[in-house]
DNA sequence: TTGTATGCGTTATCAC
DNA sequence: GTGATAACGCATACAA
C-alpha cells in the first residue's frame, strides 16, 4: 500500500508538504504543489483515510436509525439526508433497528466508538431522558417521528394539523360516521394524527365514538382486520381515514372483498402519499408528506450542528399536503 | 474524552492489559482482567475504534451499491446482509448510486481510501474489466445483477429459467401471443429473461414476434405505456410478461381503464414479488426471488473472501418459484 | 514556503 | 501473565 511517506520520498519532498497538497492548504508554492501532484497521480495514491479520521477524529459519517428500510416511506427521505450529505462530504449509514432496543443501542454503539460523527433517530426507542443525554455529548437530529420530551431537535410535519384536514376532507363529502385506524406502537404521530381526527369531528358537532377508533399494527393486514371490523358492526363508518397507505390499502381490499365499492361505500383516506398510493385501484386520497425535504433539513440541521456543537435544539414543522383522488371522491 | 491510557492507570496496569482484556485475549489472569473490567465500567470507556482501525487497517464496514434504496426490491436484499454482517460485527453501508458512473466511483473511493472493507455491487455500472481490476486488490461481490464477463463472485437466480417458466405459464393457461415488456437499462437480466421468454415460446411451436416485445424503463409508466402500445396493435396478445412488479401494475391500471378485465381479456404476470404483488387488485402472478436468502449469501461470501483473500470467484444461483395469482388465473 | 517532530488511540511484538 | 514500546497513516504546531 502506497502512503503519504512514499509520495514523499518520491516527490522530494516532506510529508508535511504532501499532506498540505491533498488537503488545498494554501501555503504551497505552485512549483512544489505541481510535483508533488504529479507523483500523487504517478503513484496512483489513495490516502488511507483510516490515519485522517483518527487524527482528525471525524468520519464524515452519519448513522441513521430507522425501524426498517423495507417501509417505502422512507426512501425518499433518506435520499433527501444522502443528497445533502453528499454535497459536504459526508455518508450516511442506514441501519433498521426493527423497535428493539437492543439493536438500536448496539448502533448507538457507533456513535460512542467514534465511527460515526452524528446519528439521526427516525422512530427512537430509547426513553426521552436517555435521548436528551446522548445529545449532550454527540450530534443528534430527530426526523418525522420525535420524543416529545426530548430536548433534542426535530424535523417533522405538524401531524395533528394533517389529520384534522384528511378528516374534514371527508366531513365536506358528507360523511358523519368516520372510522380511524391507528397505530399502534406508541409513536408520537399516532397520538398527534387521532387528536387531529376528534378536533374535525369535534369543530363539526359529530360525536366521537370509541366503537370507530381501532389500533392496529401498521400494514396490510391491519388494515384488513380494522375494515373486516368496521364492516361487522351495527352502525358501519361510510368513511375511514387510516395513518398510512398500506394501512388503507389493506382495508380497501377487505372493502372490495366484502363486495362493496371504495367510495360509494365506503371512502378511504391514507398517509405518506408512498408510491403505491398512486398506483392503486382506486387511486387512494392521502396526506402527503414533503419526504425529501424533511430528510434535506434534517441532514442540514445535523450538519449545522456539527459544525457549531452549541446550537440550541429546535423544532422544525414542515409544510404537507392533503392529495385528493378517487378513494374518496367519485 | 476517555482513553485506554486513562483507564490503564486508574486500574494499575499497563495500556497493554487494557487492550487484553478489551479484545478477550485468554492471557490476563481472572483477577486482572475483573479488576480493569470494574475500572472500564466505572469510567464507562469507549474504545476509539478509530484507533483500532487504523491499527488493524479493517473498519468491519461493507459498503453496498445499489441502484436506488426507493426500489422495495431491495429491500429483504439489504437485511439478509445486514443480518448476516450484524452477526459477524459487520455493519453495511447502502450508497445509491442513481446509475450514474460518478456517483458510483466516488462512493468506490470509500474502498480504497480504506473506510469500507468491502463492496457489493447491485447493479454494477463500471465496466467488467474495471470490475475485475477492483476485484483483484479488494473484496468484491456482485448481488441479483453482474457483469458477465467479469471474474467476480455473484450470486443471482438462473433469469433465463424463471422467464422461461414464467412464459410457460401463461402458454399453459392457453396463450399463444404473449407480449413481453422488458427493462431498457442494459443489465443481464433484461437479456436472460428475454432469452428465457424466447425460450419457452419456441418450444411451444409459436412464432416469435417482434412486434410483441417492448422495452421501456422501470416503472409504472413504462408499464402504462407499453399496455398501450399493447391494445392499440391489430394482433393484440392476450397476456403480458412484464420483468417487474412494478411495470405490470402499469400495464394492469392501463388494462383496467380500457374497460378491459384482467386476467379475462388480458393475464400479466409480473417479476420480484415485491410487496405490491399481493396486495393489488388483482393479486398478481409473478417470480418470486428468495430476497433475503440473496443478500445473506452475497454477504457470506464477502465475509468468506475477507477471511482468505485467494478464495476463487465463483456464481452461485438460488431457487426462484413461480407465485400463481388471480392477474393469471380466472 | 518547507521540514521536523509529535500525537491521535489502539494493537501487537517482544521482552521479562 | 504482564509491561514497555513501536508501529498504523495522517495532520499540524512549531521551527527554520
Amino acid at each position: 500500500m502506497i502512503t503519504i511517506q512514499d509520495v514523499a520520498k518520491a516527490a522530494g519532498v516532506s510529508v508535511a508538504t504532501v499532506s498540505r497538497v491533498l488537503n488545498n492548504h494554501p501555503s504551497v508554492s505552485e512549483k512544489t504543489r505541481e510535483k508533488v501532484q504529479r507523483t500523487i497521480d504517478q503513484l496512483n495514491y489513495q490516502p488511507n483515510l483510516l490515519g485522517r479520521n483518527l487524527r482528525r477524529s471525524e468520519t464524515k459519517m452519519i448513522l441513521v436509525l430507522l425501524q426498517n428500510i423495507a417501509n417505502p416511506f422512507y426512501s425518499k427521505i433518506v435520499k433527501g439526508m444522502e443528497d445533502v450529505g453528499y454535497k459536504n462530504g459526508y455518508h450516511i449509514m442506514i441501519c433498521n433497528t426493527d423497535s428493539d432496543p437492543i439493536k438500536e443501542n448496539a448502533y448507538l454503539k457507533l456513535l460512542k466508538n467514534r465511527l460515526v460523527d452524528g446519528v439521526v433517530f427516525m422512530a427512537p426507542v430509547i426513553s426521552d431522558e436517555e435521548l436528551t443525554e446522548i445529545s449532550k455529548n454527540y450530534c443528534v437530529v430527530q426526523c418525522c417521528e420525535y420524543k416529545e420530551f426530548a430536548d433534542v431537535s426535530s424535523v417533522s410535519i405538524d401531524n395533528e394539523a394533517a389529520a384534522y384536514k384528511a378528516t374534514q376532507h371527508l366531513i365536506s363529502q358528507g360523511h358523519r360516521r368516520i372510522g380511524l385506524i391507528n397505530g399502534n406502537s406508541g409513536i408520537i404521530s399516532e397520538s398527534q394524527r387521532e387528536k387531529g381526527y376528534k378536533r374535525a369531528l369535534q369543530e363539526a358537532g359529530i360525536e366521537i365514538d370509541s366503537q370507530l377508533i381501532m389500533y392496529d399494527s401498521y400494514g396490510y393486514r391491519g388494515g384488513q382486520r380494522a375494515a373486516k371490523y368496521f364492516l361487522s358492526i351495527d352502525k358501519r363508518p361510510t368513511a375511514i381515514f387510516a395513518v398510512s397507505d398500506i394501512i388503507a390499502i389493506g382495508a380497501i381490499k377487505e372493502i372490495k372483498e366484502k363486495g362493496l365499492s371504495v367510495p360509494k361505500d365506503m371512502a378511504v383516506v391514507g398517509f405518506d402519499d408512498t408510491g403505491i398510493a398512486s398506483m392503486y385501484d382506486p387511486p387512494l386520497t392521502t396526506v402527503a408528506q414533503p419526504r425529501y425535504d424533511l430528510g434535506r433539513v434534517t441532514m442540514e440541521i445535523m450538519l449545522e450542528r456539527i459544525r457549531n456543537n452549541e446550537a440550541e435544539s429546535k423544532r422544525v414543522f414542515l409544510e404537507h399536503s392533503l392529495i385528493i383522488r378517487e378513494s374518496t371522491v367519485g
